[in-house]
DNA sequence: GCTTGCGCTGTTAGCGGTAACATAGCTCGT
DNA sequence: ACGAGCTATGTTACCGCTAACAGCGCAAGC
């Protein structure tokens, strides 16, 4: 792709100044750059010089405005530093590289009100669909969205009602799954160790589908902890030795998340703790990082990059918008006993 | 902050229906909703109402062409799962959000022609600013840069011409320090770990300045071992053991970036071996993940967040533009011998 | 009383494109 | 030879909002 090597200009370049360089009406020079009807190729050639040389940047604001269509799909999640969130956004793009849509990234920071805020400022550009993370929104963020008449996409979760579309999985199932299959392995005296957000809605579903699988196995937790803000492998080191160091008999530390958890693990390799032969460890998500961990943490895919897709083939119009559950896979890892 | 519930419609709201609703001129709502000009209290609050009842959301794209002024901010970074952007981008967020001013991101993935794609897309939107990584992108990239009349922020690197400002460190001077450090602890058979990227200018910045320092000294590299995809932690292990196994005499490993140097230093430490004692080790870039390793990587801080920062704040206006070099501290960390 | 000035509101004319329709010049079949 | 049916281009009327200016009512100044 090479593009224009133009001189400085003063007033800003607009379609009448490529239509003047090249003698045709500014009707023409449009259809050129969008390849939108037919044009002889003598035209097209002498309009395409015309504009390279200026080094013309069509305007999408006015061409938004007259056409009524804009190309944008905004993406609104919590965080970019959490490695789950890049993930999503590369199934995204994957998809909407093929339909000329593109994404627009917005972080609400688990902030209910900043994520209002965010959607207000976006849907304000008139995105052509919205991708957002969970299913609890601001009363005022629900109407808007509900108003928006776009598609609507909610990801991550499935576990409530959806304004529109969901695709995610059930963070409640997860839960209970991962607890089944400890209590399975022969562990009994069980700990948690989380964040402490009180707006990461799949946190605590995850955990209350885990405590209601302890409780139906005439178990409870043994102990928890939480933690908040650092370097999460480094407060996973430090919450572990806290929960051991209170609670010695602990035989399962169940860890929100797998940042926390290599942390654990670390920790535990380092200590020799015997794992997960004394002690068995888990987290969920099923992160990259853990690949080069000397020992693989036990842990749950929550099938990132496929939300990120199917979210953007609703978006695209490549699917039918509805509520999508996908099924997460344990991965047993070399952290919890073969039963 | 708390905004309309309102009822679904056909036709999309225009200022003309908040106008009708409310008894005033459009010109009057548009006031009330920017807060510009006077307004009586008694038509603001009336306005205000008749807004919030019908769940009226502004139009920004007629806003902006009609003002001329577009409240975004390019920002064009290679990649979003590298640890480093998400910091950057804090940076410019934690500024720009007291300017009424919003970042908007895009991404390249290392490909100069997909750079020079997302700018055209990007400007075409007629950005109040544009922030990007590095000085090395396409003639018609830097042709457009320069067009564009609005400030341009190149950021991250300082070794070369920018267009308008930049801010960051030199990474030749980053390498060569490394280098310097590491002769000066005694390590004399020192090899170089790295990612197999041509269009990481960065990284291959530092490797130069890292050799020449090396040759100043006498010396020159003993081994080196690229990479490219892949878990960067698994890779850092993967590495390390190939170029031991190659070339066992090594004294030093130099790491491209800390991902796979904590790798390499899980490997090392699971080995067994005597580090930084028989072997040295460093990266670069100061991740946080660090902070959770058994042993601390020696690395050198980039100051991502400062970049993003200062790249912000030029944007906003809040500071003269201009090249703005800083400077990466050396983090001796547990993994370089002292002298 | 008549200006002057201020506070508030309305009117007009675009911003830079595009949809929709109109039109001019051809080629063809009959 | 002539209208039908192209293709290639131009014309007109907006899209939804805001800058700039105009206008009105009213208190204060002289």
């Amino acid at each position: 792709m090479t593009r224009p090597i133009a001189p400085a200009h003063r007033r800003p370049l607009t379609l009448r100044d490529v239509s003047e360089a090249s003698g045709v009406s500014e009707m023409t020079v449009s259809r050129v750059l969008r390849n939108r009807g037919d044009v002889s190729d003598a035209t097209r050639e002498r309009v395409l010089e015309a504009a390279r040389t200026l080094g013309y940047v069509p305007n999408k604001i006015a061409g938004a405005l007259a056409s009524q269509r804009v190309n944008l799909v905004a993406v609104i999640i919590p965080s970019l530093s959490n490695m789950v969130f890049p993930e999503v956004m590369t199934g995204v793009s994957e998809v909407l590289d093929g339909t000329g849509l593109q994404p627009v990234v917005g972080v609400t920071n688990y902030s209910p009100e900043r994520e209002e805020a965010v959607l207000y400022e976006m849907l304000s550009w008139r995105p052509s669909g919205v991708i957002l993370a969970g299913l609890e929104h601001t009363a005022a963020a629900q109407a808007m969205l509900k108003n928006a008449d776009i598609p609507i996409v909610e990801i991550m979760d499935v576990d409530g009602m959806a304004v529109d579309s969901a695709v995610g999985i059930s963070h409640r199932r997860a839960g209970r799954q991962m607890a089944e299959a400890i209590i399975a392995a022969g562990y009994r005296r069980i700990g948690f160790l989380g964040t402490m957000m009180p707006h990461d809605h799949r946190a605590r579903k995850r955990l209350e589908g885990f405590e209601e699988a302890l409780h139906k196995a005439g178990l409870s937790l043994a102990d928890r902890e939480f933690y908040s803000g650092g370097s999460a492998l480094l407060k996973g080191r430090e919450m572990t030795a806290a929960i051991l160091k209170r609670s010695p008999d602990l035989d399962f530390l169940y860890y929100s998340n797998d940042m926390i958890g290599a942390g654990g693990l670390l920790y535990c390799l380092h200590e020799g703790i015997d794992v997960p032969g004394k002690l068995g460890l888990a987290g969920f998500n099923g992160v990259e990082l853990l690949d080069g961990l000397p020992r693989r943490l036990a842990t749950m895919d929550a099938c990132r990059l496929q939300i990120g897709r199917i979210a953007a083939e609703i978006i695209a119009g490549k699917r039918q918008g509805e509520v999508i559950e996908l099924s997460p896979k344990l991965e047993p890892g070399d952290t919890i006993r073969q039963p």
